[in-house]
DNA sequence: TCCCGACCACGACCTGAACA
DNA sequence: TGTTCAGGTCGTGGTCGGGA
């Protein structure tokens, strides 16, 4: 069997990543026309081209693209391991995780995460991030920590854990005309809606179901986040529709009735998404823990 | 459309370190 | 001391974008 030289390994993942054989040495600390020779042992390594010319790029090949994610996790084990000092017990361990995520998932899990986070690990801190965007790249910087998201996001070496699956529930003021009365899908409908967490979408669920029944609603406020949503139900006759999770804390703290959507709503699946170099990190896996045993904590409350 | 400069990958050749 | 390997410099050829 031909050795393996874990060099090689490196320099490929870095290839695989910058496509460009002038960028890849620079990450290695190494000439351009180095590096080029580094990926022709690659390729003789590999028996396949690895990246081809592409006009002025570099492109890589089927078989690159399919060994990039191996490449790129094997890579990634190698640094943890060549860079790792003693292993600090997570007792004494000093970090500081990024989670990106819905302010309302904030709102509702934030603390309770911390609080698991710190019965093994009390120097450990959170830090929350607003989700501007879907993107992965974040995850694959290593600027997030974790990504808390309610579909699968793309990548093809992101790691992901399904978490809950959450129903919608309506909120409205105590004084509303919906917090004393039966509510049915025509009464649900006559009143203004506020919009909120759909990134700027003009329908929803809601409105797809309310069609089904020859219904529809009107939408009086868009708002940025399910949070904002509530603020503006405890203080308008306008309805919020926002995960079943964020109202337990938020019907004491605004003073609001929550109540079941007379709607055939499918649940929103909740997933946390991570990069797999975190994947064998003590610190990172007791964070995934804490932060799916706050989801559980909060099911069980809601009797599910 | 053509020319030119910039950029990029890569081959040729040389050098130095490691090893038998 | 010779061989091997991985690094460097230098030069070449292909491609692209901008300007005349």
């Amino acid at each position: 069997m031909q050795s393996t030289d874990m060099n090689l390994l490196l320099a490929l993942d870095v290839l695989l990543r910058e496509e460009s054989v002038t960028i890849a040495g620079e990450r290695m600390g190494l000439s351009a026309p180095a590096m080029s020779r580094t990926l022709l042992r690659a390729r003789k390594l590999m028996g396949d081209p690895i990246l081809v010319r592409a006009g002025r790029r570099l492109v890589p090949t089927p078989k690159a693209l399919e060994l990039k994610a191996r490449i790129q996790a094997l890579a990634d084990e190698a640094r943890s391991i060549v860079h790792s000092g003693p292993t600090a017990s997570l007792a004494d361990m000093r970090r500081t995780f990024t989670i990106r995520a819905d302010e309302s998932f904030a709102g509702a899990f934030a603390t309770k995460i911390l609080d698991r986070l710190n019965e093994k690990a009390p120097q450990m801190n959170v830090r929350f991030l607003a989700r501007p965007d879907e993107s992965v790249e974040p995850l694959r910087e290593g600027s997030v920590d974790l990504d808390i998201v309610s579909r699968s996001m793309a990548g093809p070496e992101i790691k992901v854990q399904m978490l809950d699956q959450v129903k919608f529930v309506g909120a409205v003021r105590a004084g509303h005309v919906l917090a004393r009365e039966k509510i049915t899908a025509a009464k649900f409908a006559c009143h203004k809606h506020i919009s909120s967490g759909r990134m700027g979408k003009p329908r929803g669920p809601i409105d797809f179901e309310l069609e089904k029944l020859g219904l529809s609603r009107t939408i009086g406020l868009w708002v940025p986040s399910f949070f904002s949503a509530l603020v503006a139900a405890a203080t308008s006759d306008l309805v919020a529709a926002v995960p079943r999770y964020f109202t337990s804390s938020a019907v004491s703290l605004f003073g609001l009735h929550t109540f079941r959507i007379p709607l055939n709503l499918e649940p929103v699946t909740i997933f946390q998404v991570w990069h797999p170099r975190s994947d064998a990190d003590p610190a990172h896996r007791l964070l995934r823990e804490c932060v799916r045993g706050a989801f559980k904590e909060k099911s069980l409350a809601f009797g599910r």
